[in-house]
RNA sequence: GGGCUCGUAGCUCAGUUGGUUAGAGCGCGUCCCUGAUAAGGACGAGGUCCGAGGUUCGAAUCCUCGCGGGCCCA
């Protein structure tokens, strides 16, 4: 029984995962990491809420990998880091789902379904997948407190909510315009950018050019181009832009057009007009010249309030792709035209009912559908000589997705804003303090959006969502807003609240928290302060859900009405990371939200009483913005297309460790990534699959020898031979890498920094000290070995346990809890994260080793072009430095090279002319900046030098002088970068560092022990085959032919003890009686036909 | 149409304040090693660094204009 568990040869990753999940859970690991961190420096993480009416896919998992990264190093670093998650549940796309479900649709259904069981099967469906989502995040490892989670549709979380509302609404911020929404008029409902986008199709709409006249300018009229008629009788501008060019064109019979002067042509197309003969251009300007210009309406059912009113204006999103390069505004029936009257202050005209039915004002078409009245109006117009012109125009326009011949229209709705532009500066101001990943999030896409800044349309006329606080009085219009249900509770009068008490009562199971949703909160009504026989009545408006989880820094404590402490010790927060799809989304609302309510350093105290001074930024001072997922096939991830896997079959096959591994490794979190099973795969081969081979090598030899780290004996590392001196440097200059990466929040560099060292662990560490493994006497130098190993493996566990929690666990339980117990923590991630030990970190060592490992390299190069095998020994290499000045430190190296090149001397050349030619380049780094323009002649100049005098200049003098265009240059080793080249005709290979060149001469005894070495190989490959115990003692049988088998038998003579040594060999028994019952292996050695039988025996 | 972003080997991606000889992994080919074996190593083939201008002694890198993909918005 060895001091570690034997590990696997077939090692299930997904197995051991399963192992210590039950492990964490049942010694709750993640609580006690938490509880061990008590009173540490704070580590503030928000968790932006997901919805759980969905299921998760591979996308999720990038987010959830990431956000758990950071806490884990953090809560190793000492801090205190505590996680609490939370449920996204308002808003309309539940509300979609839930009438899928019941198979209604429009607001009219839903209202006769009823309000009440409507609310209910919302809050059901929100919950439907939860336990998919915790799933996930238990398989994936992602520590986070689900169970004391926020969820946005709880009373305290609503009432958090409401107390910022009304904090706005105190300040004058809040305030009722319009919105100009996807409105169907059939249902009465406005629909979300999702579902308008399902509903597009072609069709074809009129496409006319009508006349404004000018205000006393007789016989002028300005050209205008709509693919909506009705909307005429709405209009109340004329937009042109100010930097084209405007013609002024008189028509033969005494009318002049405005229009583009680029559109003149393409506007008279097919209206028998001779624009040569016919027309004349009497005037150009610019269309800002046009701006103010008056004209008369062509309808006049009603005047525009608000503002001025028709008069032309101008707007940037006019262009001269079609049309006349003047645009009809009628602000309520389209965004931009919204927005541009915002802007300038132009008046509101709305003449089409929620219907979609003209108003009774609109005498001539009163009642009418909108659309089915373009014909008429077209008539209308053409008969009092205003149409222009008449086409069809096919392009897509929405319907509504469940009721298909039902056409949408665009249309103002009155609507709660915020005004938030009068923050845009602040907004700015704090986005400039955020640190972002990566870094062009600030300035680029955030930053643009924040300064393109509108006041945010709040108010949604829906079911499911918190609702909007505000009570106004029906007699006067007098509003307030409420901050909780106990303030509403103390209004005076206040009537209504029995209904959700009778609705509790007869039945139990209601949510308490409906109490605050409609429909109950819409019956609550209270005196007005302004007339007392009048009522104040809610708004029934809900509000836009991405205010609730834009409040979550405070509402998820219920702050201000509780949780005041916790709030304030966690705000704000240090890190928050969602996908690039939040900028508009979770990202907006928390800044904005933030910046409004708490502004900085208590800016807003006055206005906002409770609050407290934060500087910015807040309410995150880092975030990393994710990349979007992409499936197999590199397009976005699609349930319909199944483009991907599902995470749980990765969990089954590779494990979780392999996914958050191939996550948190392969690119830098920002760029999209293909989800593809091979590349998890692969990026597992890389690291984990390597990093397992080390560990299992580790434990079957520390076993076999019983090596115990409790009491290793090992010398002290500055004592140890220069390989684990030197794999100790790697190590902590590994730790120093790792921890700087994670303090700037960047995993990619951190995982690329373990993969290079268990590289060098697994390809150089171990593969140069196997012998040190191997060799029979347990000596302090293999003691220093295994010691040296198991430092390593114990470091990495901790290193890796954030990015691989599983396997770093599995890995620290045998290495470092099975043989320390009690005197260690229980858990890795119980563990202090690994801190740089400076004194053991030689660069110079680095840098030789880095030497000999290229020289190593070069000469096995070498050996494959001379068909050499390693296993042939040979006498010697001879290498060519290229900075000869490293020859003194890397002869103490030599051992290790001769070793790992199978060869018995290795030698320096420092004149080796007849091997390599040299080559002279400038090195432009430095010479660049010295010389300027000088450096290509001084480049040109080089190349044609003599190479070896140059060295040797440099060489013995420091400098070398040049001349060059009748100048002469002082050049030093810096400036230039002198090449070595092998010569051909020698087993030579060249690097940056050296020329290698190997001595091909196989003498006699060295052709003896290649054939030793060869017949070792052979008997390991029985030894293999046979499935023996590493470690166990065989006796040697060999048959050969004695005349065809004259080498072996020679080399088996002479190189008995080291065959011995190196099969663990007892005893050799050449051409011997065979023994009894043992198995004979027919090989080959050298081409020759041999016998071997090894029957294991004991001592 | 606008903003942002990306474009580097067959594939997936690195590429540090601009330095002349652009890298890795996978895949492919050849070979080696194998007492770690779902491994490991060496070597090789494979590149108009999307294109065109410009700045500079020098550009994958900086600037401008195009082309193409993605995201967000219209």
């Amino acid at each position: 029984m060895g001091v570690f568990e034997a590990v696997p040869a077939q090692f299930d990753f997904p197995a051991a995962e399963k192992r210590v999940l039950e492990f964490w859970e049942t010694r709750r690991i993640y609580e006690q990491s938490l509880k061990q961190r008590e009173g540490g420096p704070p580590f503030v993480f928000y968790e932006g809420p997901p919805t759980a009416n969905g299921l998760p896919h591979p996308g999720h998992c990038l987010t959830r990998v990431v956000k758990d990264l950071f806490p884990r190093y953090k809560t190793m670093c000492g801090h205190y880091c505590h996680r609490k998650g939370g449920w996204d549940t308002h808003g309309l796309p539940v509300e979609v789902e839930v009438c899928k479900e019941l198979g209604i649709h429009g607001k009219d259904e839903i209202e006769r379904y009823g309000l009440e069981p409507f609310v209910r099967k919302c809050i059901e469906s929100v919950f439907r997948y939860t336990q998919q989502w915790e799933e996930l995040t238990r398989r994936l490892g992602f520590w986070i407190n689900l169970d004391e989670a926020y969820v946005t549709f709880h009373r305290s979380y609503v009432e958090s909510v409401w107390w910022a509302l009304k904090t706005l609404f105190d300040r004058g911020l809040l305030y009722q315009g319009h919105k100009v929404v996807w409105w169907w008029p059939q249902g009465g409902t406005a629909l979300s950018a999702g579902e308008v986008g399902q509903g597009y199709r072609e069709v074809a709409d009129p496409s006319i050019t009508v006349r404004f006249r000018v205000a006393g300018e007789a016989n002028t009229s300005l050209l205008a181009w709509t693919t909506t008629p009705w909307t005429l009788p709405s209009n109340v501008a004329l937009a042109v832009h100010t930097d084209f060019e405007y013609a002024y064109v008189k028509h033969k019979d005494g009318e002049t057009f405005i229009l583009a002067k680029d559109l003149i042509e393409r506007t008279f197309a097919g209206l028998g007009v001779d624009i040569a003969a016919d027309c004349e251009v009497v005037k150009v300007v610019r269309g800002r010249e046009l701006i103010g210009l008056k004209y008369e309406p062509i309808f006049r059912y009603a005047e525009p309030t608000g503002g001025k009113a028709w008069e032309v204006t101008d707007a940037p999103f006019v262009t001269l792709e079609q049309g006349t390069g003047i645009v009809h505004i009628a602000p309520a029936f389209g965004e931009d035209d919204y927005q541009i009257a915002q802007q300038k202050g132009l008046g509101f005209l709305q003449l089409i009912a929620p219907d979609g039915t003209f108003v009774p004002e609109a005498t001539d078409f009163a009642g009418r559908f909108c659309k089915e009245a373009d014909p008429d109006i077209i008539r209308h117009m053409k008969e009092r000589g205003v149409l222009l012109k008449r086409e069809t125009v096919k392009h897509e326009y929405p319907f509504c997705w469940r009721a298909d011949d039902e056409p949408l229209i665009q249309y103002a709705r009155k609507s709660w804003f915020i005004r938030t532009t009068e923050f845009a500066q602040n907004f700015l101001a704090n986005n400039q303090k955020i640190t972002w990943l990566p870094e062009h999030i600030r300035d680029g896409r955030f930053g643009n959006f924040l300064e393109s800044n509108v006041d945010w349309a709040l108010s949604r006329e829906r079911y499911w969502g918190t609702p909007l606080p505000i009570w106004q009085c029906e007699k006067t219009g007098h509003q307030e807003a409420i901050a909780s249900f106990a303030e509403l509770l103390a209004k005076p009068g206040v009537a209504g609240t029995e209904a959700f008490e009778a609705a509790r009562a007869k039945d139990a199971s209601l949510s308490e928290h409906l109490q605050v949703h409609k429909p109950y909160i819409d019956n609550v009504t209270y005196q007005s302060p302004k007339v007392r026989s009048a009522r104040m009545r809610r708004v029934p408006d809900v509000i836009d859900c991405w205010f609730d989880s834009g409040c979550m820094p405070f509402a998820q404590w219920g702050y201000p009405h509780q949780g005041a402490d916790a709030f304030k010790a966690r705000f704000p927060a240090d890190f928050i990371s969602e996908a690039i799809d939040q900028t508009r989304g979770w990202f907006y609302t928390l800044l904005a939200i933030s910046t409004m309510l708490f502004g900085e350093n208590g800016s807003a105290d006055k206005a906002a009483p409770g609050t407290f001074a934060e500087a910015f930024p807040h309410p995150f001072r880092n975030c990393i913005v994710l990349g979007l997922m992409l499936g197999e096939d590199g397009k976005k991830l699609s349930k319909s297309q199944r483009n991907y896997k599902e995470p749980t079959y990765i969990f089954d096959r590779e494990g979780a460790d392999a996914m958050r591994w191939s996550l948190l490794s392969a690119q830098a979190p920002w760029t999209s990534v293909r989800f593809q099973e091979d590349s998890i795969a692969a990026n597992q081969r890389e690291f984990l699959i390597r990093l397992y081979n080390v560990y299992s090598f580790f434990v079957i030899y520390a076993n076999i020898d019983g090596f115990d780290p409790t009491t290793s004996g090992a010398a002290a590392p500055a004592e140890r031979n220069e390989l684990d001196r030197w794999i100790l440097g790697e190590l902590h200059a590994t730790i120093r890498d790792i921890r700087a990466a994670l303090d700037h929040y960047e995993n990619y560099p951190a995982a690329q920094r373990l993969i290079a060292f268990v590289d060098a662990l697994s390809n150089w560490y171990v593969r140069r000290s196997r012998a040190r493994f191997w060799k029979p006497d347990k000596d302090t130098d293999k003691r220093n070995a295994y010691a040296t190993l198991w430092t390593c493996l114990e470091q990495l566990s901790m290193l890796a346990a954030p990015f691989v929690p599983f396997f770093a666990e599995t890995l620290y339980q045998n290495l470092v809890r099975r043989p320390f117990g009690e005197r260690v923590p229980e858990s890795v991630h119980l563990c202090d994260y690994p801190e740089a030990d400076i004194a053991l970190i030689d660069a110079d060592l680095s840098l030789e080793m880095a030497t000999v490992r290229e020289i190593a390299s070069l000469g096995r190069a070498a050996r494959t072009d001379a068909k050499l095998k390693v296993r042939q020994p040979l006498a010697r290499v001879e290498v060519v430095l290229a900075d000869p000045s490293h020859q003194s430190w890397l002869e103490s190296h030599v051992p290790l090279i001769a070793e790992e090149l199978n060869v018995k001397q290795v030698e320096f050349v420092a004149e080796a002319d007849q091997y390599v030619s040299y080559t002279v380049k400038a090195n432009f780094k430095s010479i660049g900046p010295k010389f300027g323009k000088l450096a290509p002649p001084i480049q040109k100049a080089l190349a044609g030098a003599d190479g070896a005098a140059l060295r040797r200049s440099l060489d013995e003098t420091g400098t070398a002088t040049l001349d060059v265009a009748g100048q002469r240059f002082e050049l030093t080793p810096d400036d230039v970068q002198i090449t070595l080249n092998a010569k051909s005709g020698w087993a030579a290979t060249q690097g940056r560092a050296a020329v290698v060149v190997l001595s091909t001469e196989i003498t006699p005894e060295l052709r003896l022990e290649g054939v030793a070495r060869e017949f070792v190989h052979e008997v390991q490959a029985c030894r293999s085959e046979e499935n023996l115990r590493y470690e166990a003692r065989i006796a040697i049988h060999v048959h050969v032919d004695a005349e065809a088998g004259g080498p072996l038998l020679a080399a088996l003579d002479t190189f008995r003890d080291y065959i011995l040594g190196e099969t663990l060999g007892a005893k050799l028994v050449v051409n011997g009686a065979a023994p009894a019952g043992a198995r004979t292996h027919e090989r080959k050695v050298e081409g020759v036909a041999v016998r071997i039988a090894i029957p294991e025996v004991t001592l």
